[in-house]
DNA sequence: GTAAACTCTAGTTAATCGATAGGATATATA
DNA sequence: TATATATCCTATCGATTAACTAGAGTTTAC
């Protein structure tokens, strides 16, 4: 299941990708405009913060602001921020590998076999995924 | 994150599928040789029975058995048995459909449109493997 | 210096996961 | 028909995580 943090974390960048300047924009203008707890938010936009994909601006006039342009920002980026590994399962993760505890050799584990798949379908699609095409295709 | 149940199945579904003879195999068999509980097993096999995936025989001589022969089934079949829905949000699940309670219109919905791609890469996957692939592919 | 905004830590509540327990039921076979 | 064997089924439990919520701290525009 996608996290509620991931789906509002999208749904907040995209707001601020259709933004036309780049002005800082405050929590409670998104989470009023998304309909989305503010104070949830408030913890999404942070962790989107840290991860280089937001910046911020504190007092009076400040918020919350793209750092790249909507086309230049990934998904996978977007997705491993707010979500985590792309992977169903740590050991066929590129970002968060962790060998299995009750797995002797991945070579031969039906699991991962299967698993490894389905992790390269799903960064195919949020490698090919830029804001942009979020907020631009109808 | 892929579930135990999800994991511990397929691996119970891979070692069936590796027995020659379709004879019933016991649970205390299955769960010793991929090393996994065993009463957590059982729960798992019985899903799998409801699911039309496995069949079972009771008493002396019982156990498990795959009603079909690997190369017939699918990964879509056993996934949503065992995981659930396929996609990761009910709006695009063909299954499990569910409105959003949140969102007001499907069509201008970022997630959904990012989320359909995704489970539609995912389906993609299932759709084109059995359980005769993940046994025999090195 | 004061109001406006983000920052950060910590807590709460409910749901889910992984596992376990134990009795009920069905069946092969002696 | 008695008995051992194996699945069937319901209930429970501890640990973890998700989704918030509270509140004090910090920075900045004016």
């Amino acid at each position: 299941m996608l996290s509620k943090k991931t789906k509002y974390g999208l749904k907040a960048l995209a707001y601020l990708a259709s933004i036309q300047d780049r002005q800082p924009v405050q929590i409670a203008q998104i989470a009023k405009h998304e309909n989305i707890s503010q104070k949830f938010l408030e913890s999404i936009l942070l962790t989107l913060r840290k991860a280089g994909i937001l910046g911020s601006k504190k007092g009076k006039g400040g918020g919350y602001y793209l750092l790249k342009q909507p086309d230049e920002i990934q998904m996978t980026v977007v997705m491993r921020a707010l979500e985590g590994p792309i992977a169903m399962i740590p050991c066929v993760s590129l970002n968060f590998y962790e060998k299995c505890a009750d797995c002797e050799d991945e070579n031969t584990c039906v699991v991962n076999k299967l698993m490894l798949d389905v992790r390269d379908s799903a960064l195919r699609v949020y490698r090919n995924t830029t804001l942009e095409d979020l907020i631009s295709r109808n």
